[in-house]
DNA sequence: TTAGCTGAGTGTCATAAACACACTTTCAAA
DNA sequence: TTTGAAAGTGTGTTTATGACACTCAGCTAA
């Protein structure tokens, strides 16, 4: 690190990086952003991995976060949160791990220190993009991840575990779904979340109850079935709410 | 940051730091253990932080919170648990905090993350102890605490929240209290960390009806009032009962 | 046109948790 | 022996939770 050069703004951090678990949601599962970054010669498998940078010395981990997120999918104006940090010194140490850190970085023998977030998106929104750090970049069935490069499986876990315990908080699901939906789809989001059923009519009294949503003067067309109405979320009563101290959905 | 180094051990990682906040509890309030630099000679007052220091390359980032929890207070095994990372480039700008990088790191224009963690500790078991890092530490009422050095304040009310979120779902508290306790110490506990009056016999109520409390055959003595039976924290009941999905002690 | 499929939508009862609330007991000190 | 100080205790009300099964609306295909 050399910390008095005047071109600073430009210098990535060799030490820190974010890794940024990127949330989707299809109305059946939940899906996670992952990056190929090509078959590795050591293993012969593809190497799949959380997206994630160095930080640049002049931006907050936020920005850091939102920028991966940027150039990854073009989309902007995320749900973001942080997830923690994570340091084991042989985070880094498997060999295919240790094979595209000589061809990606300038110090790859750094120990790299890295901040993970969690981001929830509409998966309408996500634009797969070329991007500086994977060959292709694409949707997984959470449940469907059983390993990753680095740490990342792990970090994925505490995404998954932080999610549940905030959701039963705060109503950030809404921001895995599109402005208008229905209540089954709210109700099978939040089944996906907990990975466990919920009651239906207990969901709706509960959801209901709230008085969060704000029922439309619409319907689901096309369906082989009772069109379904649709809702939208209803920010300004929820900040009501929240500054009033609810603080338990109670799932 | 020279990466091939022999001593690498011994190496000092210019970019990332950890800082501890360390809670403790006197039967009435909440305390943070706060470390004094001397007098700012730019603010011309006591420049009181958090402990904490660069970390080293090959510890995990939990070693280096218990090795600044151990070199401060001399104590070990503590209940520790992190709560994220904080990395605003500008989060060291002040100009008593540069005045005191001067003298006391290598590299006092390193742009540092920190890693922040909180620890529960019974406050008998702390043992002051000259520190590198600090002229003198102490116990600082929590309420009392209204600027610190670096981000430290703002990471101390992201440590009372989180502290706050944990009670409500783990029996964390216990942490702070000497293995024998009264249900009117473990009360007033509850009140300080959450910073609301609950009623008394509720609580009781709902303490005792986790049967994660063991009375023992004990009472106060030497008080000047109806002496108070004595309990201990029965760790294993907890277990079990956690092991079969509580997770909400619902205050 | 109608029969059949699919998921939408709806209400009640029983149980459990939360909350509000006031008096008696035990010890030490004066 | 009186006083002060905190310990300890129970009940009724309200609110939330959880379990549970049928009808409705629209589409499709025979």
């Amino acid at each position: 690190m050399s910390s008095n050069k005047k071109n600073k703004a430009l210098e990535l951090n060799p030490n820190v990086s974010i890794d940024n678990i990127i949330f989707g949601f299809d109305f059946d599962q939940l899906y996670c952003l992952l990056i190929d970054s090509g078959i590795s010669k050591t293993t012969g498998r593809p190497r799949l991995a959380v997206p994630g940078d160095l930080i640049y010395d002049n931006e907050t981990l936020d920005e850091a976060a939102n920028r991966i997120l940027k150039e990854l999918t073009g989309i902007d104006n995320i749900y973001l949160e942080q997830i923690g940090a994570f340091g084991d010194p042989n985070r880094m140490g498997k060999e295919s791990d240790k094979e595209w850190l000589k061809s990606m970085r300038a110090e790859p023998e750094a120990r790299v220190i890295t901040v993970a977030y969690f981001s929830l998106v509409k998966m309408d929104d996500f634009n797969p993009k070329a991007s500086s750090f994977a060959e292709s970049a694409g949707w997984a069935p959470i449940n469907e991840i059983h390993e990753l490069a680095f740490d990342h499986y792990e970090i994925l876990q505490c995404a998954r575990e932080q999610l549940k315990r905030k959701i039963k908080i705060q109503p950030i699901g809404f921001n895995l779904l599109p402005e208008k939906f229905t209540l089954s789809q709210l109700h099978k989001l939040y089944e996906s979340i907990l990975n466990k059923p919920l009651d239906k009519r207990n969901f709706r009294r509960k959801i209901l109850n709230l008085q969060i949503l704000t029922p439309l003067n619409e319907k689901q067309i096309g369906v082989p079935h009772k069109p379904s109405q649709l809702f939208e979320f209803n920010e300004e009563k929820y900040q009501k709410l929240s500054s009033e101290g609810f603080d338990n959905f109670g799932f």
